[in-house]
DNA sequence: GCCAACGTTGGC
DNA sequence: GCCAACGTTGGC
């Protein structure tokens, strides 16, 4: 099993709008980035993601996962965009900013602290175990 | 609100 | 195929 991480403004589609559509799930539509696009390609039913807010609050708020492979988007004709689906599993406890990423030593070559616009991201199993310990959720 | 980083587009 | 111009994202 993988392990990844979705970024959204929380104005255009926050956590809260992904917890409300259960467990059905959402397409994670509108990604129009061809590296984003081929990580959503690599992804299999049950893969694990974090949900990041962007912009003002920025930090992980809870872990989602994948609950259909890749599709073509449906917000868009040009058939070069796909997405996945995914649906909220549980929120964290204590949401993990940005600055408290930066400040931990073991998470300074995360995609998130490098490469800040890529809004599709892989995560180690590492990463993913540090971030959901410094969240107080079990991974 | 500003600016840096990056990706995409289009002219040559 | 290259590169300049432009648009967008996201942190600060």
């Amino acid at each position: 099993m993988a392990y990844w991480l979705f970024k959204s403004e929380p104005s255009t589609w926050s956590w809260d709008d992904q917890v409300a559509k259960g467990d059905t799930g959402e397409e994670w539509d509108g990604v129009r980035n061809y590296q984003a696009r081929n990580n959503m390609r690599q992804m299999e039913i049950g893969d694990r993601g974090f949900f990041y807010h962007s912009q003002k609050e920025k930090a992980v708020v809870g872990i989602v996962e994948v609950c259909a492979t890749v599709h073509p988007d449906s917000t868009t004709d040009d058939p070069r965009w796909e997405c996945v689906d995914i649906r909220a599993v549980r929120p964290f406890e204590t949401p993990v900013t940005l600055g408290d990423i930066k400040e931990m030593p073991t998470l300074a070559d995360m995609v998130l602290v490098n490469n800040t616009r890529l809004s599709v991201q892989p995560v180690t199993e590492a990463e993913w175990k540090t971030i959901c310990e410094m969240g107080g959720t079990a991974p």
